[in-house]
DNA sequence: TTCCTTTATCGTATAATTACGATATACGAT
DNA sequence: ATCGTATATCGTAATTATACGATAAAGGAA
């Protein structure tokens, strides 16, 4: 992005940015999806339910990762992911902020355009 | 992205993806925000309040435009864009439904990794 | 130890994103 | 008709994202 200028923003909004970047594509959202349908986190599944390979894959692990929405270990040749309960719900919140700040004086009177 | 494999899932998972793609950075949480501020849609001021270039916020604008979080009318040199409360709803119904299915099963057994 | 299996990482190619200056466009005002 | 203002678009550059094959690494099984 040539100059990023993600620091010119408040902290709440880039948080809320990283956490729905990371959401922002149809693998990653189906790998939250199935590492929460299987609590148990044995996750070499992951690979052969989505249609992608075994290296993008781990790539979108490592974004959700970094993201902080998920948890792993690495324990050798079988690592473990599993949904980090706390940042889903601290993003939760935070969504939930956003469209109550969004969406609240709308309601009200759409009178637009 | 080479070949992008976005179609090889499904239809709400694209959808939600869009979405959170188009919320995936700051500048577009802050303009959303701000339309929300002022029902109005005067929003020549979007371009003041960002620490952006006009070229830039025009892109962040129809990006936003085109995953339908905003509705624009370009009047000639004045255009007026306002926030979607129709579709601002579907997304966040579509968060909603998104944290159900992720969170419902984890809060019961955390035994994880 | 030697294989096998699994996963992460490297290398690479292509595409999309982010950002800005410059220019075009389109209307209102003079 | 001309000027000024506001906004979109074009052109461009740098960065990041997406995807995959190939390879490395690390543990389990023989």
């Amino acid at each position: 992005m040539a100059v990023t200028k993600k620091e010119a923003f408040g902290a709440t909004e880039q948080r809320l940015a990283d956490w729905t970047k990371a959401l922002g594509h149809p693998a990653r959202i189906a790998i939250l999806q199935v590492l929460a349908k299987r609590n148990s986190c044995i996750c070499g599944e992951i690979v052969e339910v989505l249609p992608l390979a075994q290296a993008t894959v781990s790539q979108h692990l490592k974004a959700l990762l970094e993201a902080g929405l998920i948890q792993g270990t690495v324990d050798g040749p079988r690592s473990c992911y599993c949904i980090n309960p706390k940042a889903l719900a601290q993003f939760e919140k935070a969504m939930t902020q956003f469209f109550q700040k969004t969406s609240s004086t709308i309601s009200k009177s759409s009178n637009c355009c």
